[in-house]
DNA sequence: TAACCAAATTGGTCAGACCAAAAACAAGTG
DNA sequence: CACTTGTTTTTGGTCTGACCAATTTGGTTA
């Protein structure tokens, strides 16, 4: 669908399925590229570039003998989405990994954007956590706001290393989530409790404090998150 | 520079270097393949599969009728060793993210590791936190300790996404490092302060206070690092 | 000026070929 | 039988030249 409309793209995709469905072993060498040109119909030039791109998300490593496939452990962060989409993995085990490491990253952003911001940061950070803590509004609305505020943070952190890891995170990551369309019912205390932490902790640049509070808020986003991923088959008529 | 043996490597390697170092600017188009080609004295193949990796890293996006300089922020994190090479941005400003972003995502294991430990793990989480406290040893020495005991809390987490990012920054960060043979004073009362807080952590398994613990000792590796790569009183080098 | 159409350019792919290095195999040796 | 050695086959890396489809470009027209 979105993938690649070129035939390299195509062939890289149905490759790394495979290879992340574990058909070919770690270790194993893949068929030569005269042979996947055979079985894809197609010239040796175009299954070069799927391979180019499967080296390039580490999960073979092609050299003068043959391509073999690597451990997933080497492989890059990119192959996340695909292996989420995919049953190789239990799924909620990794959405769980994924927004606990997500809300890491975020609190490290948390910590540096209070210890680095200028005056009228520190203003615009405050006022956002306020806006946040004014209404009691639901998810849908609430949730873009965490964003942008957790993006200010980023920007006011400026730490690119944890820009570049989140971009990775998020390509893989979002696009999985609202593919589902999930619905997450979160722990409206557990928020009110993490921002009033994050607001406590602005007079006195509490970054520690502030992270925590990021934490917190990510550990009632990931249950909410988990338990709306979970099958609602069963009638749960408890409302908040 | 043993980047890559193959022709396609190279080229790939200094279009990054010109792209990192701003040569283009961002949306700029590239020379075309065809152009490309005729400049390196190589095959449009060649050029396409540099291009290709290029596409990967997320620096540039190689689409019909041009390819086209993207920007750093959407860059994958594989750029950040050629760019704490180059100086394009402040070397010493990225170690610094480096070092921090790694203590978060240590931190977040240590959380889980005890979270999610058995008794067998938790033995041996203690043994090497009390062998890493016992006696007052070097650098050289403390280092490949921590390192395992870091690398024990991974496995025992068992977080893949983790496990993914820290692949890719250890392979761009250590490389860097390494080069550059650095010594370390590191702060022994820190590191003291962050082994005991480790150490009593473990009973209850708090792993707020884990995670805590291994953020100061990388607040400490961090400055001690820092420190050890700033320019040293030249012994006798002051031509110009 | 704005809309429109044709020519030049560009990426995507294909085909067939050559080379050097690695792997697979055969034969000889202890 | 195991182990080395030498030859053949396979494999990846690159080149050349070509074709197609889509974009870009630039000139033309309304």
């Amino acid at each position: 669908m979105l993938a690649g409309n070129t035939l390299s793209h195509e062939i890289a995709e149905i490759l790394r399925g495979e290879i992340l469905d574990q058909r070919y072993r770690e270790g194993d060498r893949l068929p030569s590229e005269r042979a996947m040109a055979a079985r894809f119909n197609a010239s040796r030039g175009a299954i070069r570039e799927a391979f180019s791109q499967l080296e390039q998300l580490g999960i073979i490593a092609v050299l003068p003998g043959g391509a073999r496939v690597r451990a997933l452990n080497s492989a890059s962060i990119s192959v996340l989405g695909p292996l989420m989409a995919r049953g190789v993995s239990p799924d909620l085990v990794l959405v769980r990994q994924f927004l606990q490491t997500f809300g890491s990253l975020a609190a490290q952003n948390a910590r540096e954007a209070l210890a680095c911001a200028d005056a009228a940061q520190m203003n615009c950070i405050r006022e956002m956590v306020v806006n946040l803590d004014k209404e009691n509004v639901g998810f849908s609305v609430a949730i873009p706001r965490w964003q942008r505020l957790l993006e200010y943070l980023a920007t006011t952190a400026d730490n690119l290393v944890i820009r570049l890891i989140t971009n990775d995170l998020k390509a893989q990551f979002v696009a999985q989530m609202t593919a589902l369309a999930i619905q997450p019912q979160i722990d409206k205390r557990a928020v009110a409790h993490s921002l009033k932490e994050l607001r406590e902790s602005l007079p006195d640049r509490n970054g520690d404090r502030a992270a925590a509070a990021i934490t917190t808020f990510f550990d009632a986003l990931t249950e909410s998150v988990l338990d709306a991923c979970l099958p609602r088959h069963v009638p749960n008529a408890r409302a908040g």
